[in-house]
DNA sequence: CTGAAAGCGCTTACAG
DNA sequence: CTGAAAGCGCTTACAG
């Protein structure tokens, strides 16, 4: 019972398009036709064209199809990001890998997932350059890419692609990402609406050090938009960092032993708010009555809710919607390239979602006491 | 100069293998043969071709040669558990859909990653069959699929398919999974050594109310563990719960209201246990001093270290492992099916990482006080 | 309204 | 050792 064909892929007779017009008395080509619902086939034929098609569970096979008109209808979707390791970003762009998947397959499109190419430089761009010849997929989802060769590859050799969180190579191409400096300000605002006055901003690493460039990165957008939201504000802006290495612990170390600590904080994200709130804890001060701890990204520890770890409160995690946005992106490029409103960016509005980490300024009386 | 042909994915002018065979001065069989390594072809002409090849950037079409030859080097990875939300899903599966896409690459096969079969019953079979026929994806990696109607529509077409992280049919098929029971008994076998005899398992849900079916799931290993882990350490067992849906906290005060509270814990999963050490923390109880708290599995939240809330025991994560796994075994499935070896399951050991939350029994005296 | 035919780019016996 | 040719299953002008 257990014996069979030697490959059992081909060992299961595959349906042809030839075996559906001989049993219904057309010509394979009117088949094709029929089965896209053309009009120039008769109606009547057409119709019965489907039904024998279907009662013989016929499917087009797509590799011959790709072969004759050129189409995949397959895009891929990489990492790119030498920065962070596979797992991690595995795990933080999981929400948007199924969002990118389930808005493709609406669409009828298929998605090849490659982690590899994650490796940057010439190796990168010929895994891609690859994917694209011989596969044949049509575009790429590229996830997370700062200031990437690769996309300049993909770029000069005109292939489609979308960058979903981060920003396209300077000189063309088109990104999904959040407004930043909206993201800051958003915190600072609020901050400033409990009344706050003293708001610190931390800088931090949480990733491994061997991982310090992403330092960079965060380091660009993160304060300068923490210092134009305070200057907006008209308050003065101090940061907790010597330099961006420093590690949390003494960047509040540093903030305490001046005459008047913050009452607020602003992190890079949760699970930073979490380490802050957790150090200010072992000192003796409470979330949020003495401190308020105000994170500009979610990473998906924000709801948390301990006894010593209240939520936090953050921006929303956009990266769902800014996977559709890009899928639908790409797509449009892929589709139709001539229209110019597909090569532009989107640039996605934060929204901050408060919770208990955040709340009044502790009256000065009661502060000093 | 942003003009190009309608389509630029067909506008860039293919290479192929008759330019190839031109420029070498050889027939397209030869190109073939030649860049196949085949011996037949005089080792000189071999490699003329193959320079040739490269310097032109020659990329075999993969449609083309997939309809010449039948294989497509591609397989679905697919989830199949209705009983969680897609995110939930892929959130947990992070690390191993990473792992199945590596492992693939690594032999030169593509992975399609198809979110939507995850619906259940008719509608998911035909999506599944749909990639079979029309993509020509020559087999599946299904994750975590407890009984599932799909797997039987897999078996009962012939499709090559391996679960991961889950049970294959009873009636055949392959799976790789954990040993739950082992699992138990090695969080039993520990916290004996530490000299703990009061040893409780609590029962809950870690997921959403609308999700319980996965109550079941869970409830059929976990406690069967437990259990027998007991008896064979020659302890009375004793449960937190009445019925499995019971939560935490109403679990641990049925326990702390008897005469000996127990001095150990075992729930199901890392969160579990840092939702189970917040109740106790609440309740003045500090772990591991008072109590010891290990998880039989590793969600991701095991090795956060709070002032609060210390690192937690439990077995590590296979995940990984399982999807490399799984993923040698659909290979073998697919390229030589008649090896009976690869119709077999895989059942791997658990591994216990010690961490804070566990520790020495209290001594009675001492708890006492 | 539909059929016959060329072609997509490859693989693989089969001759020579 | 290599070339010529049939064939994989489709699409799409082109006749009629």
């Amino acid at each position: 019972m257990k014996a069979s064909t030697s490959r059992q892929s081909q060992g299961r007779t595959r349906v042809t398009r030839e075996q559906v017009a001989k049993r219904a008395g057309v010509s394979g080509g009117t088949v094709s036709l029929s089965l896209r619902g053309d009009t120039r086939i008769k109606s009547s034929t057409r119709q019965l064209v489907q039904m024998i098609a279907k009662e013989m569970n016929y499917r087009p096979h797509a590799s011959a199809g790709a072969l004759a008109h050129g189409k995949t209808y397959t895009v891929g979707l990489v990492f790119s990001n030498p920065q962070f390791s596979e797992d991690v970003l595995a795990a933080k762009y999981a929400p948007a890998v199924m969002r990118v998947s389930r808005e493709l397959s609406y669409r009828n499109y298929h998605m090849n997932l490659d982690v590899r190419s994650a490796v940057e430089g010439a190796k990168g761009s010929r895994r891609l350059s690859r994917m694209f010849n011989e596969i044949g997929v049509e575009g790429f989802v590229v996830i997370h890419s700062p200031g990437s060769a690769l996309l300049d590859g993909l770029k000069d050799q005109g292939v489609p692609f979308v960058v979903l969180d981060g920003k396209p190579p300077r000189d063309g191409g088109v990104g999904v990402y959040v407004d930043e400096r909206r993201s800051a300000e958003l915190a600072v605002e609020h901050l400033v609406a409990m009344g706050h006055r003293r708001i610190a901003s931390l800088a931090t690493l949480s990733v491994p050090d061997s991982e310090q460039l992403v330092v960079g990165h965060r380091m660009e957008e993160f304060p300068r938009g923490y210092f134009q939201a305070m200057a907006k504000a008209g308050l003065p802006a101090f940061a907790g960092w010597d330099d961006p290495c420093m590690n949390l612990a003494d960047q509040l170390e540093k903030l305490w032993l001046q005459p008047d600590p913050p009452t607020g904080l602003i992190t890079y994200d949760d699970a930073d708010a979490r380490r802050v709130i957790d150090v200010l804890m072992r000192r003796g001060l409470t979330v949020p009555r003495d401190v308020s701890v105000v994170a500009l990204h979610d990473v998906g520890v924000s709801e948390l809710d301990y006894f010593s770890s209240p939520t936090i409160t953050c921006n929303a995690d956009l990266q769902s919607e800014m996977a559709a946005s890009a899928t639908d992106k790409l797509l449009q490029l892929i589709e139709d390239p001539q229209n110019d409103q597909c090569h532009e960016s989107v640039i996605m509005q934060p929204q901050l979602i408060v919770r208990k980490s955040s709340g009044p300024c502790p009256s000065p009386d009661l502060n000093s006491q």
